[in-house]
RNA sequence: GCGGGUGUGGUGAAAUUGGUAGACACGCUAGACUUAGGAUCUAGUGCUGCGAGGCUUGGGGGUUCGAGUCCCUCCACCCGCACCA
């Protein structure tokens, strides 16, 4: 079946000259010829034109992978390149770049296995991404290109960097400033107008920060820095000597090897995205995203409000400090946990339960958090053996610690409330810990009460309160004696941004003393090392980790140890993959500039991306930490506006839909799908390309593999082979990639193009199946042939055009501009099918309609457009024509057929103008013989006439 | 577990936001033209029934003259969960 198919593709590529005489057509030679026109003559072209309306639409860049481009890709591409043709022809000044997120991962894994350099695979994979891309037709400008692996890029990631480094946040004034006006202000009055983010217990006067070492004062200001050192937790594996990323731990076991992992405490990089948790928040309101998406940020950044509470340990000096959200209940307390990371545990823990309690925490270690948060059903804790006091009772509560606490949430750590708590309810009755009610009837004993509606019971003075009013009464109570404060408290938590990686932004930082300093301090300075950016990434020759799992730069000994004699080391880590995409959109508007990472006259005029289209897996990484360093940037005076993206439209997934072969154990023959249950088989995944539908192309298979070649094929009756299918990612592994390259080949660029659109909704994921492409493609043949007879050539005519035919038009431009304006792309590619099947039927060959056709549908066929465009006798090109206005005299009708129902059923159809008044009307209907019929000569119980939508008659 | 989404013919889907469910396509069936066809054209195609008709938007319930759309409830599937990008 495919072979033929093959013969007969490569029997019309030997027509092409004939096919040209005839004038059929030839999508292929018309896209090759376009494509060179328009790079030729740099028809995408953008420029700094001031005096223009702008539009900016950018796509999500993509990470340029060794597997190329999957027909998966270019979705979002398409609606976004319709949109900035659309807006382009509308008279803007359209942004829409492309560029590469170059660093990453992958290609370090890559150049781990094949020794091949993560710099020379990217090129490649680049190069590849490139020619795929141009080949399905996009209008991006190339000259403005970014790579966030280049040098002359990430010098300016680096720069950004330190700006972060170089600030704080002034929680009074809202908004980030420089560290040096903290200096200032600690030189005059300490810190007591402005306690450290980081520890609130940290204090100081003016004179004391005077007589503090430069070491000390350092390590304080680091208490403040937006970007800051801290330690958190990464995965370890002691085999592989190196830290992994949570993708390359599997089943708890490292990918590569299956060794054993665990969690391990390393000194990182953060951005202190907390600071901006709140301005994160409010101003969600002020983007056009679409409610699922501001939920999820929501949601991610977690406000909640309530109270921190303290509760003194018994025999002890020490304090937990737990953060609630349900104070009201804090006489239902029966025990306290803390995480099992929390710095208390080994401080408190008894000498008779120092056993259990490390061997619960080694158990611990091995769970990641997705793991201790999702396994609810088995509880596992230990009691630490010690006990705190009630703040209000004074009884004694036991401590225990448990996994489902987890340390980096509020203050990892938590008072229990079993009668009010499902975790709490189910950790009580595991461990046998007494319950306290204090919702009265409301608690069954079964299961927690968790509702906030109803009275406070059992609980000294707040007995008979409802929730609200209990809360603040307990705060109240509370503060008076110092025992907790009101606390918003937010899940978001701190970004880190260290890597133990090579394929990443070095960072602009050294360690004098194990100081760490910005290359542009003058300390720095002072040693003679270069301080001006890029810092550049060393060429390295393996990419194996450092010692102690320090990145693969611990390594070039000369890179990392410039000074050593003074005992000075460069930071080996690297930056995570988000550091670069964080801020491309500001660098497409200026992307040369060596002096600043974009003009200020630039970024004024590009200003917010009007339009961000990608994918929903983003939602809450890459979108919020650009969000946090644009408005880091406002903040700091780099820019005038301090959000990124002012509409987002989310595309939805495409995934593979993976075929399966079914082959008989221990043999080498192959079962067809349907028959596979009288056999004892294996599941064998086979390359979709070698499947028309769900037949198998039992030749190909042969020849695909060695271990195929001789297979015996047990068929269905009709002597076919069916394979199984399933949806899947897709991915290489699965061998369910379908190469964009290929659909282009076939039926070209523009039928690819609004084949995608035509799928469905751009938001809803779906399965990619290349059945249903020869539809659009048809399509543009019908439409082909309103123009050019295959025999004649051009048959275009001067006629004007009837009523119906500027009727036919005008309702297409309507509908067309609302649909694109609602990003309803799939019902546009409906309506061209629709339009070009009432002109043939019209057969209209009228330039009064034709030209706006192509007009109209080049943002989604640019090629077959641009071809016709010019068959017309047009100059110049389709790209900078003007898009169609429709004019209502031949959009609005003035009668509409109405469905007439008989209590909500549609018996029958009855004509009426549509300023017919309702008397009228009823009085017609009833004399309908249909409508007789169904009412029986009953009169109408009621006469429902809604104007231009329906009538309804209820008996 | 938490958060977000989706569910309509054999298939992808449409439905001016409460007003004719299934537009537009794929596939399938029959026919025309043709040396030929996976080109092109015509007709049919949700299910059920001889028919008038009845049934139908994941299941159940509700509001309404009227529900795919609103409310309640249950189920199934997909995506994300902080070091993949």
């Amino acid at each position: 079946m495919h072979i033929i198919r093959k013969i007969l593709v490569n029997f019309a590529a030997l027509n092409h000259q004939t096919a040209t005489q005839t004038m059929e057509y030839n999508f292929l030679e018309i896209e090759q010829k376009w494509k060179k026109y328009w790079t030729d003559h740099k028809v995408y072209k953008v420029n700094n034109d001031f005096n223009k309306p702008k539009y900016y639409v950018l796509d999500m860049f993509p990470y340029p992978s060794g597997a190329g481009l999957h027909v998966g890709h270019p979705l979002g591409y398409i609606a976004s390149d319709i949109f900035a043709r659309f807006k382009r022809n509308c008279g803007y000044n359209v942004l829409h770049p492309m560029g590469f997120d170059a660093f990453g991962l992958p290609a370090e894994q890559y150049a781990l296995e094949t020794g091949q350099h993560p710099a020379d695979t990217t090129e490649k994979n680049i190069a590849r991404y490139k020619q795929q891309l141009n080949n399905i037709g996009f209008s991006f400008d190339w000259d403005r290109e970014v790579r966030t692996s280049d040098a002359s890029y990430y010098k300016w990631t680096q720069w950004i960097f330190l700006r972060l480094f170089h600030s704080w946040y002034d929680r009074k004034a809202n908004k980030a400033r420089a560290i040096s006006e903290l200096e200032t202000i600690f030189k005059t009055e300490g810190n007591k107008n402005n306690t450290s983010p980081a520890d609130e217990t940290l204090s100081f006067s003016a004179d004391e920060w005077k007589a503090f070492s430069q070491a000390e004062q350092r390590s304080i200001l680091m208490q403040y820095r937006l970007a800051y050192q801290g330690y958190a937790q990464v995965w370890w594996c002691e085999a592989l000597g190196t830290v992994l990323a949570n993708d390359e731990v599997v089943n708890g076991v490292s990918e590569r090897g299956g060794h054993p992992v665990e969690r391990k405490n390393m000194r990182q990089w953060f951005l202190r995205i907390t600071e901006y948790a709140e301005r994160l928040l409010s101003s969600l309101d002020t983007l056009d995203w679409s409610e699922p998406m501001k939920e999820m940020q929501r949601n991610w950044i977690g406000k909640s409000t309530g109270a921190e509470v303290k509760f003194k340990l018994s025999d002890s000096s020490h304090e937990i400090t737990v953060f609630t959200t349900r104070p009201d209940t804090i006489y239902g307390v029966d025990f306290m946990v803390l995480a099992p990371e929390n710095e208390l545990v080994a401080i408190i823990t008894t000498d008779a339960q120092k056993a259990e309690i490390e061997k619960y925490i080694s158990y611990v270690k091995s769970r990641s958090e997705r793991e201790r948060m999702a396994e609810v059903k088995t509880v596992t804790g230990c009691f630490t053996g010690a006990y705190a006091e009630h703040p209000l009772t004074g009884n004694k509560i036991p401590v225990w610690i448990s996994e489902y606490v987890l340390a980096g949430y509020g203050t990892g750590a938590i008072m229990a409330v079993p009668s009010g708590d499902d975790r709490d309810h189910k950790f009580a009755k595991h461990f046998n810990i007494p319950i306290t009610n204090i919702f009265g009837d409301l608690y069954d004993g079964e299961n927690a009460y968790t509702d906030k509606s109803g009275k406070i019971m059992n609980s000294d003075f707040v007995s008979g309160m409802d929730v609200k009013e209990a809360m603040n009464a307990v705060i109240d109570r509370l503060e008076s004696n110092s025992r907790a404060r009101r606390r918003i408290n937010y899940k978001l938590r701190d970004a880190g941004f260290s890597r133990q990686r090579y394929w990443g932004e070095p960072f602009p930082i050294v360690y004098i003393d194990d100081v760490p300093y910005a290359t542009d301090e003058a300390e720095v300075t002072a040693l003679g090392l270069p301080t001006s950016l890029p810092v550049e990434l060393p060429m390295v020759k393996n990419y194996k980790p450092g010692p102690e799992g320090q990145g693969p730069l611990a390594n070039v000994t000369d890179w990392a140890s410039p000074l050593p004699e003074v005992k000075v080391t460069r930071e080996t880590n690297t930056m995570p993959g988000y550091a670069g995409s964080s801020w491309y959109f500001l660098r497409y508007m200026d992307p040369g500039n060596d002096a600043v990472f974009a003009s200020k006259e630039a970024t004024q005029y590009w200003n917010q991306v009007d339009l961000y289209v990608g994918g929903t897996e983003h939602a809450v990484g890459h979108l919020l930490y650009s969000r946090m360093w644009t408005k880091a940037l406002c903040d700091l005076g780099e820019i005038s506006f301090d959000e990124p993206f002012r509409k987002l439209l989310n595309q939805g997934m495409i995934q593979g839909s993976s075929r399966f072969i079914y082959r008989v154990k221990g043999t080498n023959q192959y079962v067809t799908a349907a028959k596979r249950k009288d056999y004892d088989t294996n599941d064998i995944r086979v390359d979709v390309n070698l499947v028309d539908g769900t037949e198998l192309n039992m030749g190909g298979l042969r020849k695909w593999r060695p271990e195929y070649e001789s297979a015996e094929f047990i068929t269905d009756d009709d002597g076919k082979f069916y394979c199984g299918s399933e949806v899947e990612k897709m991915s290489k592994s699965k061998y369910n990639v379908v190469n964009p390259d290929d659909i282009v080949h076939q039926y070209g660029a523009d039928t690819f193009r609004m084949y995608e659109m035509f799928l469905g909704p751009i938001e809803m994921s779906k399965p990619w199946d290349t059945k249903g492409i020869e539809g659009v493609h048809r399509f543009l043949k019908k439409m082909w042939r309103l123009y050019c007879d295959e025999q004649t050539g051009c048959i275009v005519n001067n006629d004007a055009a009837t009523d119906a035919e500027l009727r036919v038009l005008h309702k297409t431009i309507k509908k067309i501009r609302e649909d694109i304006e609602k990003f309803s792309f799939n019902t546009c590619v409906s309506q061209f099918m629709i339009t070009v099947n009432e002109l043939s039927t019209l057969n209209c060959h009228k330039r009064a309609i034709l030209e706006p056709l192509a007009v109209l549908i080049s943002p989604f066929a640019p090629h077959i457009a641009e071809e016709l465009w010019h068959m017309l006798g047009n100059e110049g090109t389709v790209v900078s024509a003007a898009f169609p206005e429709f004019n209502s005299q031949y959009t609005t009708d003035n009668s509409k057929v109405y469905p007439v129902a008989i209590n909500g059923k549609t018996r029958c159809e009855m004509e009426f103008a549509l300023d017919a008044d309702a008397a009228f009307v009823e009085a017609e209907v009833l004399k309908n013989e249909t409508i007789a019929k169904w009412t029986e000569g009953k009169a109408p119980k009621k006469f429902i006439y809604v104007k231009g939508k329906m009538i309804n008659v209820v008996i």
